[in-house]
DNA sequence: GTCTATAAAAGGATAGAC
DNA sequence: GTCTATCCTTTTATAGAC
């Protein structure tokens, strides 16, 4: 089974693939399924194009392999969290505090997430590998949420799923609206003392919400 | 100066821009600037291909025309509001509440807006009619922060663009983000009872934020 | 498995008449 | 101002040798 040196040298199919798939993923978050070129793709890598048709098939085949790759990164690092030793209240801290990190870590991701979202999501609804993700996120949440109801340090009775959802978009906003929100309001989210700010207000805000009951009844409009 | 009616049945100018503005809008929210076909925009307009170029110049001309009036029409939308004369609660909650609403009828301008982040806001920043946007809900944030202090509903002294980001964000996410989100977590976020929910939700959260003071310190990460 | 060359098609842009 | 027909570049995809 072991490749002899020489092998290993000229053909290495794994590197191959995962080189492709690099170079592919800069490339479609950088311009967008259409907007991205597989002659320049192929330039970028260390192979042909041949290749990238030879192992994905199609520009959207590779598209879709690049997706996949980059959902199968976020399980990984959701299943890594271990909070449930915390308290409610720091649990949730540090839940916020690592999706707020990944996302300004993650940019490639956010921005490929912002693609397929114009898209439909039609290429994730057809991987039975994307539409499989095990949210586990969501169960944390939930564990936080009533962990904290029984300790009488949060009040309201929140839906985990919107829970994530307020986080989520705080977080995703901050990266995907980055170049528009920046233009318009002439402010350059990437600075280290927005980084350190906008983190607090969205720990804030969240833990204040779950602390508090239905103070904000609906106006009739 | 009138024209004839013959004139006017004939050549409209003015009808004939907007016509393809109308249509180009659809197509560019639709399939982003790279995915749009010029073909198909000068097939679904009553006129031809011809006159999009003759009138925009280019595809990019096209688009920049259509990304501009969109933002017109939020800048008048702005302009309206009469928040003054309430309470700083009740201007807020109305303030989310408008936000909230035109995003949500609105899914055409927030995909606008994802793809020009896409291009770095590329277009938008060269467009010196959106670089010039009055943004006056700035100062409407501000000033009912102002009125919330100094009338002791709210205690933190908040940045109001991080206000503005913060309700932005949600707002945005929620139809942004509406395929990838509903897809992974099985959830058709354009359902009449998660209106109501996500509404309060993110007005509830506002408010508490600014009701309480810095209760959430960061943790050493 | 990998490369070079090329086919096949799509799509942006324009010519020229009316 | 408007239409039809067409140019020509770009880009996806494949053939065929090694």
């Amino acid at each position: 089974m072991a490749k002899t040196a020489k092998d290993m040298r000229r053909n290495d199919p794994e590197r191959t693939r995962e080189d492709i798939l690099d170079v592919a993923t800069e490339e479609f978050s950088e311009f967008g399924l259409s907007g991205a070129r597989v002659d320049s793709i192929a330039e970028k890598t260390r192979t042909s194009k041949r290749m990238i048709y030879y192992y994905y098939g199609s520009k959207e085949g590779l598209y879709l392999a690049v997706l996949e790759r980059a959902y199968r990164k976020i399980r990984s690092l959701e299943s890594d969290l271990q909070l449930a030793e915390l308290a409610p209240e720091e649990a949730l801290r540090q839940l916020i505090g690592t999706t707020f990190d990944h996302d300004e870590q993650n940019p490639d991701f956010v921005r490929l997430v912002s693609i397929e979202n114009i898209h439909h999501a039609m290429h994730m609804k057809r991987s039975s590998e994307i539409a499989d993700l095990n949210i586990s996120v969501i169960r944390t949440i939930q564990d936080i949420i009533d962990r904290g109801l029984k300790a009488g340090a949060f009040k309201r009775r929140a839906d985990a799923i919107d829970v994530h959802m307020l986080i989520s978009a705080f977080c995703f906003f901050r990266v995907s609206n980055r170049y528009t929100f920046g233009t318009i309001f002439k402010r350059e989210l990437s600075e280290p003392a927005l980084y350190v700010r906008h983190k607090s207000m969205i720990t804030d805000a969240v833990l204040g919400y779950l602390r508090s009951d239905d103070v904000g009844a609906q106006s009739g409009r």
